[in-house]
DNA sequence: TTCTTCACGCTTTTT
DNA sequence: GCGTGAAGAA
């Protein structure tokens, strides 16, 4: 095993003097196949270095084979190496490619990881420096509002009006900073409920403290707060990383920025690779000024442009360099290739949503009958819940499909109750976790007793725990709440003891059975109970995977994203167009280019010209992750949170180089990227036909405000809100029903006859009482009252 | 205490 | 459209 040679692997007394073998171990042979440029940015290895790696250039190639290459010159140990990269999903492709490079010496890359993971590893090692136990929790969003919640009401704020969700950005936008609830620069608390902001970010960091937890921005926070305070240990990490990479620095925000400047002042040896053309993170705080400040920051600094493609056909790729030269603040790259033309970007109108997930199901049904895959496509949408429609399309066309970072499994409700349990077992200062599974499943305890149990508790500053114990032998709780926090409390002491000597999922298992958690799942009925109880038993499953119930902790609280399982199956993938960095298909589909939609009218109102930029890099991630075929779309009406709207083709389509472009047009309209405006793109004027309207010259307030924007030349909407119209009943060509917000259309259904209902799949009406239908969904086993049906043509 | 109903607000994205 | 969370009813 070569990594036994490894410098953690030696006495710590001979670390210091332990230098790396001189020569070269290996022919350079993982170099043949570079151009020159990834060459260079591959062997320049001391000093500050930025590689300004273009979409598809290669840069994750040149990142692994740098690393091999220190490697093997010898110039470090694997494990005196960091390596940083903003998700898992990024860490573990860069150490699957680097063993490819280096074998089992990448085993011991004991530094790469996300900032977070290796910031929570260095953090366990100094905990006490900033007040933490070395076995702190890591506590995520959904725990950090409950936490904010109620620390907003015992100072008597009114949660309604001050959100814990508001107050949770202000902190999250402070720790991106690296700013501490001391260095709140003056006048900013006062967003936040007359100025107390301030004070509550101070409460909220101190009850951290008492939980021994931290939240996701103190992992590096705490970080950089140790390396400022103990110099000697900073140093002792100078020594440790010799070589620094960082993945997307476009990505990074101030406090990262910081973390990455105090280890780097050790050797200088820092190289950074990003595209400031691919920033998408500006709104969760990420800085492109970082790397368009590189060469300040770090003086004397080597800037290497990779602008070679190996991705993309000609076309697509120039429609994408196209459309982002409208951005202002650029670093300016040329990325060009050596591919063939290929097929020109399409672009699409349609008449609605629908007819759009229609057609990209019909491209992809005749892909797959030319021979190709599945796989090769993807469906890449601005927000979610765009993706609705495509899944219905693909059910019903029998088209195997995946969602990408759906909701994530960890966390699930269910997951995250077991893991509250374990959190108990672990640490019974977790008030966090008690206050989640008290009653979960129910044991009548209320939200009045819980509240009892605070106000105590608080009082003697001990957990609630063993606030409950005392209260318990004091008397002081009676009736249902007695018995059941009595079990409760039972219970949490043998598993305790059991998890001594147990192995960890079994100890899971005991938990599930005898809380009444697994009892409470099998009774209900529905089928998401179902669902529930076989993820548990994943979660069993994973958790053999780990050595120890610690591992497999620390691993849930940071790596959020397990269990893709069937990875290799043959299916389309639909995902958002942040999840899509990094990767790339054959085929790609960007649906829901209309005007805010994408870009998105949240972005355009709050950030201006900025998020409007933004969106703009977000549209060239999306055309570059194509390689082959880019299927650009939009549609005349779109549902928008329920409600219909007439919108507009999106700024970015008018953006494309019509030379490039292959406008087709799907639905009698003009949908040629150079004369949307003059001809009239004609959702609205089949709108106004409409009868239903009553009236031939409506225009829908969303196409209105959406032209607006885009004629002003921030982006900004001049209009205010205006008065929302119905769309009358809509009537699809599959003769199904659709739901409806007007009670009147709602007439002429029949006993018996199917409907469709979103969640459920189709039913049987069984009662009729005005507009109000018992369905009955057998398949799914569930009656449902569903109200504002309408019958189909 | 728990179950039911209703209104609201929000759907960028990640650790 | 959907989930959450608060208020009201059993």
């Amino acid at each position: 095993m070569s990594h036994s040679d490894d410098f953690d692997n030696l006495p710590i007394s001979q670390r210091a003097m332990a230098r790396p073998p001189s020569a070269p171990a290996r022919d350079a042979d993982y170099l043949d196949g570079l151009n020159a440029e990834q060459r260079d940015a591959v062997e320049t290895t001391d000093g500050a270095l930025l590689v300004l790696a273009g979409a598809g250039t290669g840069k994750t190639r040149v990142l692994t084979t740098r690393l091999a290459h220190i490697l093997n010159q010898r110039k470090a140990w694997a494990s005196q190496t960091l390596t940083v990269t903003f998700t898992n999903k990024a860490a573990r492709e860069m150490r699957e490619r680097a063993e490819k490079l280096i074998g089992d010496e990448a085993q011991s890359l004991s530094w790469l990881g996300t900032f977070h993971s290796v910031s929570s590893k260095i953090l366990r090692r100094h905990a006490e420096i900033v007040g933490l136990e070395s076995n702190f929790t890591i506590i995520d969003t959904d725990d950090q509002l409950r936490l904010l919640k109620q620390i907003i009401e015992a100072e008597n704020i009114d949660t309604k009006r001050w959100t814990p969700r508001f107050m949770a950005g202000l902190i999250d936008g402070w720790k991106n900073r690296a700013v501490t609830p001391d260095k709140v620069p003056a006048g900013e608390g006062h967003e936040f409920a007359n100025g107390r902001g301030i004070e509550i970010y101070k409460t909220y960091q101190h009850r951290l403290r008492v939980l021994n937890a931290c939240d996701f921005g103190d992992l590096l926070m705490h970080c950089i707060a140790i390396f400022q305070k103990s110099p000697d240990i900073l140093a002792d990490y100078h020594k440790r990383f010799k070589y620094i990479l960082v993945d997307e620095y476009q990505d990074t925000n101030v406090a990262q920025y910081l973390w990455l400047r105090l280890l780097a002042q050790g050797t200088g040896n820092i190289c950074c690779v990003g595209d400031d053309d691919q920033s998408i993170y500006g709104w969760r705080g990420a800085e492109v000024d970082n790397i368009l400040r590189f060469e300040k920051d770090f003086p004397g600094a080597k800037v290497i442009r990779l602008e070679r493609n190996y991705r993309s056909t000609a076309k697509i790729l120039a429609c994408a360099s196209h459309l982002i030269t409208a951005n202002q603040d650029r670093l300016g790259k040329t990325l060009h290739t050596e591919d063939e033309d290929g097929d020109a970007v399409k672009v699409r109108g349609l008449w609605d949503g629908e007819a759009e997930a229609r057609l990209i199901g019909e491209d992809i049904e005749s892909w797959r009958s030319s021979g190709r895959k599945y796989a090769e496509c993807a469906v890449m949408v601005r927000a979610s819940w765009q993706m609705r429609l495509f899944e219905e399309r693909f059910i019903m066309l029998g088209i195997p499909y995946k969602v990408i970072g759906g909701p994530r499994f960890f966390e699930r409700a269910e997951i995250r109750d077991a893991m509250a349990y374990l959190r108990l077992i672990r640490s019974e200062n977790d008030d966090l976790a008690f206050e989640r599974v008290v009653n979960q499943p129910k044991r009548g305890v209320g939200a009045t007793s819980i509240q009892k149990i605070q106000v105590v508790a608080r009082e003697m500053e001990r957990p609630l725990t063993v606030t409950a114990e005392i209260m318990l032998r004091g008397n002081e709780i009676r009736g249902k709440a007695q018995t059941g926090i009595r079990a409760f409390l039972n219970d949490l002491e043998r598993w305790r003891a059991q998890a001594r000597e147990m192995e960890h999922p079994r100890i899971m298992e005991i938990i599930l059975d005898e809380s009444g958690y697994t009892a409470m799942l099998k009774a209900d009925k529905t089928p998401q109970a179902q669902t529930r109880l076989e993820n548990l038993k994943e979660l069993v499953r994973a958790m053999g995977e780990f050595e120890s119930l610690n591992a497999f902790m620390e691993h849930v609280e940071l790596v959020m994203d397990a269990s893709q399982g069937n990875e290799s199956d043959d299916q389309v993938q639909i995902l958002t167009l942040h999840g899509a960095k990094g990767l790339e298909w054959p085929q790609v589909f960007l649906p829901g280019w209309e005007e805010e939609v994408f870009p998105s009218k949240r972005a355009i109102d709050e950030g201006g010209i900025k998020s409007l930029e933004e969106e703009r890099r977000l549209a060239y991630v999306g055309i570059t992750r194509a390689r082959e075929r880019c299927y650009i779309s939009f549609v005349a009406n779109r549902m928008i949170f329920g409600r219909w709207q007439s919108v507009m083709p999106s700024r970015f389509v008018d953006e494309l180089p019509p030379e490039h472009v292959d406008a087709v047009s799907e639905t009698g309209y003009s949908a040629a990227p150079d004369g949307l405006n003059s001809a009239g793109f004609g959702g609205v004027s089949r709108f106004d036909s409409d009868e239903s309207f009553g009236g031939s010259t409506y225009e829908s307030p969303g196409w209105k405000r959406a032209q607006a924007a885009r004629n002003t030349t921030d982006g900004r909407a001049q209009y205010g809100n205006w008065p929302q119209k119905k769309r009358p009943p809509d009537i699809n060509p599959s003769g199904r029903l659709t739901a409806t917000s007007d009670p009147e259309a709602a007439s002429g259904l029949k006993l018996g006859q199917r409907v469709f209902h979103i969640k459920f799949g189709y039913g049987k009406i069984k009662q009729i009482d005005g507009t109000k239908l018992t369905v009955d969904f057998e398949k799914a086993g569930v009656k449902k009252v569903v109200e504002k049906f309408v019958e189909a043509a």
